[in-house]
DNA sequence: CTATTAAGTCAATTCGCTTGACTTAATTAG
DNA sequence: CTAATTAAGTCAAGCGAATTGACTTAATAG
């Protein structure tokens, strides 16, 4: 912001840059793949061996890993696997949805240490935040019951809220015009002293999928979210994927067809918000969850007439993402009770044909993912902790 | 291919990566910026005076870049800018079009150095091979008589040719089954010696867009291609983005509405092989090109009608783009003549409103890109460039 | 019991970036 | 005209993380 300079350059990188890399591709891989020598690590990440052993004492010395029971295992001397630990690092999660907020604190490997949760009045943030800041300081509290280091482990706050941010104007009543103008993020580090990180809900909900869920270790993959409203998450490469401005993904703008009259967005077809119109539902009741949940396993004529168009529009924005960013695997999650994702899912098959209809496949074009309300939140935590620890190019450069 | 370890790791790294990463660092901010002195790449790449000093040491005596004369601006010592060295690198780009085949010759900045071209058998693959390698052949020589070194200097040979490839059967008329079967790059690695890379068209226009065009230093851009067929190139964080199988982009199967009979392949209404079933014209006419070009500046009607009927379309696909990608600029980019290109961008606009119609926007949300020919060939011919030169995380990392 | 296989350590080495003092050469102030 | 200031660039020593190759330890196969 101060004093850009007018050359275009990357950054390079030094041997600080090395070792922090070298430290996060130990950890994806022991994340990854459970508990591991440090023979297999060298080979997996085509270290010497001695260069393993430097680093694993490092993370040892930082309590980030632990040794477990030597295995005797064929000829040769017994090997020493090591797994993370989970207490190794803590990070909180903000979720802010419509009508509620939640926070969840995660650990290292994405379990979930303390939550909680509260309402949230639509158009005005500033009390709002105050609920936020008291859910935070309520989960920091229960954090340190459980861990003694807890304060020095906190990588830092994610936040995950509907996006689009940093539109022009929010006219948009299936928008939260009051919190988009709000300088939240500048409030929550003020208010909790940590970094914090801002996704929208997909994204979150990819990075949840990356980390503990069905795109665990996959780089092509794309996390279609039904919330309130609707997004996709874009990982790619590896890597959550923001766009230029942080708004990759929004397709609940996307039209639904090139022009005309008939020019629906999507989220107005296939959301949340869009069911509970259908069955004229106040989106604020505090029941929403347990009894769209029995409509849908009920198959409820109304409910079952509302999936039968999403997935109809559905069935396409997978055509369409397919098609666009020939992913490994499309995972579909939500907001939803499983009940009604599951019945989704179904709906949204049999599939069209695209290039994704290819031999030797080896994940499904289409799966179900965590059906969890609290994805997004555990979600919105893991971006600190990948931000922290997860293998990335900006991370080996200088600077920030 | 062989003994896969069942180990999922990214791959370490070490001083040698560092070393590789800041050089192609210091090449990239030189192509991005002209000449710069040392204590400008210093500043630029956050490394320190001499570690600049001495890579550019290094490329000087690689003979990659060269010194110019000291230039004295305000106080302290004169500068010594350095630029890149054009015959410091050569590679030859391949497109293999439906019914003919380019070969470019291309220096370290992107100057075509040679060129040559054929007609090309759509269903027979081996006659048409021979054709291609009796052209690299000759670009070659030429080559060898601008540059005593050109051999040694030759870093790769880049494919261009329509996607989507490795898909299970190509019954398509649109496509080139008997291509698609034939071991193309093993042919022509035998053939030339040369480390051989593919793309499809869209990728390469992609490419060529960021070496030399509309694109360059943008991080974030999709370049839409129409060719014969059509289909976009997805440059992401920098880098050329090809999905999980090399297919991303290939949006020319992309079905224009959600189902019904009535859902058509985008590319059987906005592709130069539409435009030319639409006037009858046939694909393999030598004089296409200007045929087409004459048609468009003289706004003949069926012409006029086709571009309408594209434009509705292309309106469409670029508002799916930016809801998508949120990109900071789309090019548009084709193999026609500018006459047709001009007017086709022109149809195209008014813009569907997206997300993209954001405050404080620098870049265009749509433009023109190349409208040569040749930019395809072009682009095959920077992508081993790329590879070679520019900073990605795939070059700091090691093997590979 | 011996050969073989494999995990892991030890100590020396290597290599590229960093550090801090220094040199060179220009402009600006007095 | 001189001295102070500013900035580019060099020199030489140092550092740090991975590498190298020999070695140790401890298991199984024959």
């Amino acid at each position: 912001m101060h004093d850009i300079s007018p050359i275009r350059a990357k950054s390079g990188t030094n041997q600080e840059g090395t070792s922090a890399h070298n430290r996060r591709v130990m950890i994806e891989a022991l994340r990854l793949n459970g508990a591991l020598s440090r023979a297999d690590l060298a080979r997996a990440t085509q270290l010497t061996k001695q260069a393993v052993s430097n680093i694993i004492e490092d993370l040892e010395r930082d309590g980030l890993v632990v040794a477990l029971d030597a295995v005797r295992k064929g000829r040769g001397q017994p090997f020493t696997p090591y797994r993370l630990v989970p207490e190794g690092a803590f990070a909180i999660g903000l979720q802010i949805d419509r009508h509620l907020t939640r926070v969840v604190v995660v650990d290292l490997v994405g379990n979930v240490v303390a939550r909680a949760e509260a309402g949230l009045p639509l158009d005005e943030p500033s009390p709002g935040v105050q609920t936020i800041l008291g859910l935070i300081a309520h989960t920091r509290r229960e954090l340190a019951d459980i861990s003694a280091q807890s304060e020095r482990r906190l990588v830092g706050l994610g936040v995950a809220m509907p996006g689009p941010f940093g539109l022009k104007e929010s006219d948009d009543k299936w928008m939260m015009p009051a919190w988009q103008q709000f300088p939240l993020l500048e409030t929550l580090t003020a208010g909790t002293g940590l970094s914090v990180g801002l996704q929208n809900d997909a994204a979150a909900c990819a990075t949840a999928e990356r980390i503990v869920g069905a795109a665990h270790g996959v780089d092509h993959a794309v996390c279609l979210y039904v919330g309130y409203g609707i997004a996709a998450g874009l990982i790619l490469n590896g890597e959550l994927y923001n766009g230029g401005n942080g708004n990759a993904g929004e397709i609940g703008r996307a039209l639904l067809s090139p022009a005309g009259p008939g020019a629906t967005p999507l989220e107005h077809r296939a959301s949340l918000a869009s069911l509970y119109q259908h069955l004229g539902l106040n989106p604020a009741d505090e029941h929403l969850y347990e009894k769209i949940g029995a409509l849908a396993a009920a198959e409820d004529a109304k409910v079952m007439g509302w999936i039968e168009g999403a997935a109809h529009d559905l069935r396409w924005s997978v055509h369409l993402i397919e098609t666009i960013f020939d992913p490994q695997t499309v995972i579909l999650t939500s907001g939803a009770p499983e009940a009604l994702a599951g019945r989704l899912l179904q709906a949204i098959h049999p599939l069209l044909p695209s290039i994704a209809d290819r031999p030797g496949r080896r994940l499904p074009r289409l799966q179900l993912g965590i059906t969890d309300p609290w994805a997004i939140a555990v979600g919105a935590a893991a971006e600190p902790i990948s931000r922290a620890f997860d293998p990335r190019f900006s991370a080996i450069l200088k600077a920030g």
